[in-house]
DNA sequence: GTAGGGTTAG
């Protein structure tokens, strides 16, 4: 049925059959040609296939490249299909590279990296010697199936054939070796390099981001600055920007959305929602959501950011609005975007909204709830008191609760200091393979609170014997671009001496407010004084301390923690952001803390 | 004579 269409139709694009006064071969290859450009210029399917019957009725497909142009178009076009232009390859005699590239690149664009690496073998069998236009392509297939030796091999041959200078062949295996974490060998493939481009950066960065080392990011970044003269594309800014995004560095964040307004003429809708996604976890909230106001146009995962970003600054109420918003103008939701619907619920402590949306994403959107949502759902019934209720919705689920349930419903016990049930959550908690010391320190904490002293020490006593360490609590400040670290009795930092200076002031100024210290959560059944002595020189005081030194008065000061704030830090902070008339913005792991006045965003539960 | 690399957010 191929072409039967056309033979029914008048020939309007191609020349008439009788003799127009030219010899037959230059008719011959003229024809050729108006074919070639009739299968470039196809737009669906239906044109496309005409044409490919026009070629077989006049036999153009046998001597000229018109079968290479079928098989290149129809593999790779938007409208294309690889099974038809499989059957067009078949009917090859004698297949070039050409053609052979054009399968794998469409077997790739299709995301069938398995059956371009055996198109590729075929190729080998055939005897078909591959050129430089075929590694790219084969390389980002074994970069996507992280097919770590037969990457190896392929580079293996790359050598051999002598391809291993072309730039093109080098980028992709700079990216290859990210994909597969190989980064050590994604660096020497770019050290080598004569001819380092803008694309060639952009690997490398990326394959720093799929690794998470964020802090070689943006070094990579200002040294590409420094060494290159080209400016950095919206690709290799997206990087750098997920890179500030985990950093939580505000400062340097703003640079890159300078260099992109200085740079480009326009924004793409990706990195709008990068920028965006950025200033939320740097602490701006505001500055996110005017950029997200002021987008010409909105995706789902522009949505999606501002719904999680408002959820986890503590403002579930105006996430949902979006929410309400985002469906009204017809965006069908997907999974991910109910986990920011379902947090910003439990944040809120809207319970009944929480169950009425989890019901409505199953029975109205057709959405199979996740891990993650059962998880959102144990959070909004623990963290608004209903732990008994929690327990036997873990136990109604239909998975197999992960140690992420386990511990949201352990961390909701302990809020609401319900030891018995914080008992169960750790049983089935250590259980799993992935427990860390922060469990163990939360049942010890819980412990600890209800003065269980022999039960925190066995707790320790366990913790120690599964050899899990303490994680050492930090806090991090970005001012005028440079991260500074602090850590729990920091003396390392320049100036230590200010700092320590300006504490015993700030304490000064505390007692005068009526503050005495938290201890209940100091693990060690030691004396008052030794527990205040060790709560004074907490790294988020450390920071504060030096944020009010080092940054000028009424701006805003933003910490970044790797693990949850102690309940006396929280009491502290709030003091002081009255006292000291300063915004104190902490990213503790997923949620924001705004201190201001005296009171926390999240309305001292978290 | 046909073509290729880095591509993102939760």
């Amino acid at each position: 049925m191929v072409g039967a269409s056309v033979l029914n139709q008048p020939q309007q694009f191609l020349i008439p059959p009788e003799h127009n006064g030219k010899s037959p071969e230059v008719d011959f290859n003229q024809k050729e040609q108006e074919c070639i450009s009739l299968v470039k210029r196809s737009k669906n399917m239906e044109e496309f296939k005409q044409v490919h019957g026009q070629i077989l009725k006049l036999g153009l497909f046998w001597s000229s490249f018109c079968a290479s142009n079928l098989v290149a178009t129809c593999a790779l076009s938007e409208w294309g299909s690889m099974d038809y232009a499989c059957s067009i390859f078949e009917q090859i005699d004698d297949p070039s590279s050409f053609e052979f590239n054009a399968m794998i690149r469409g077997y790739i664009k299709d995301m069938n990296s398995e059956e371009a690496l055996f198109t590729y073998l075929e190729m080998l069998e055939m005897g078909v010697k591959p050129d430089n236009f075929t590694y790219p392509a084969l390389l980002k297939g074994c970069a996507f199936l992280s097919a770590i030796e037969e990457g190896i091999q392929i580079h293996g041959q790359i050598l051999k054939l002598g391809f291993v200078e072309d730039a093109f062949v080098q980028n992709s295996l700079i990216n290859k070796y990210g994909k597969c974490g190989r980064i050590s060998d994604s660096c020497t493939v770019f050290e080598h390099m004569d001819q380092k481009t803008i694309a060639s950066w952009s690997a490398l960065i990326a394959a720093h981001a799929n690794m998470g080392f964020w802090d070689e990011c943006l070094k990579l970044f200002s040294q590409m600055n420094r060494e290159g003269c080209w400016r950095a594309e919206e690709s290799t800014l997206v990087s750098v920007l997920l890179a500030c995004t985990h950093l939580g560095v505000l400062d340097s964040g703003r640079a890159i959305h300078g260099y992109l307004l200085r740079n480009l003429t326009g924004l793409n809708v990706a990195v709008e929602t990068s920028l965006i996604d950025m200033y939320i976890h740097c602490g701006n909230l505001d500055k996110g959501i005017c950029l997200f106001r002021g987008m010409g146009r909105r995706n789902r995962k522009s949505y999606s950011v501002v719904i999680s970003g408002l959820a986890t600054h503590g403002h579930g109420e105006e996430a949902l609005k979006i929410f309400e918003q985002m469906l009204e103008e017809r965006s069908e939701p997907e999974d991910v975007v109910y986990v920011g619907v379902l947090s910003a619920c439990s944040r809120a402590r809207l319970v009944k909204e929480g169950k009425k949306y989890f019901d409505r994403m199953r029975f109205e959107h057709g959405i199979e709830p996740t891990m993650q949502h059962y998880g959102c759902i144990v959070d909004l019934m623990g963290r608004a008191g209903m732990v008994y209720e929690a327990l036997e919705f873990i136990k109604a689920m239909p998975i197999e609760p992960n140690d992420v349930i386990w511990r949201i419903f352990l961390s909701s016990c302990k809020i609401h200091q319900n030891v018995e049930l914080g008992e169960i959550a750790a049983e089935n908690l250590f259980k799993k393979t992935t427990q860390n010391a922060c469990d163990y320190l939360m049942l010890s904490n819980m412990y600890a609170h209800a003065q269980r002293w022999d039960d925190v020490s066995l707790t320790r006593v366990k913790m120690a014997q599964k050899g899990l360490d303490h994680v050492p609590g930090s806090s991090f400040v970005e001012v005028k671009r440079k991260v500074h670290r602090f850590v729990s009795n920091d003396r390392s930092h320049p100036q230590c001496h200010e700092i320590y200076e300006m504490l015993h002031q700030m304490e000064w100024q505390l007692k005068f407010e009526g503050y005495s210290p938290d201890t209940s959560e100091v693990l060690l059944d030691v004396d008052e004084e030794e527990k205040k002595d060790r709560l004074s020189s907490h790294s988020q005081k450390l920071a504060i301390a030096f944020s009010l030194i080092n940054t000028s008065q009424g701006s805003p000061i933003r910490i970044v923690r790797n693990v949850r704030m102690c309940s006396d830090c929280h009491t502290y902070t709030k003091l002081i952001s009255a006292i000291y008339e300063r915004m104190i913005i902490v990213r503790d792991r997923n949620i924001f803390h705004h201190f201001s006045d005296g009171t926390c965003s999240c309305k001292d539960y978290w």
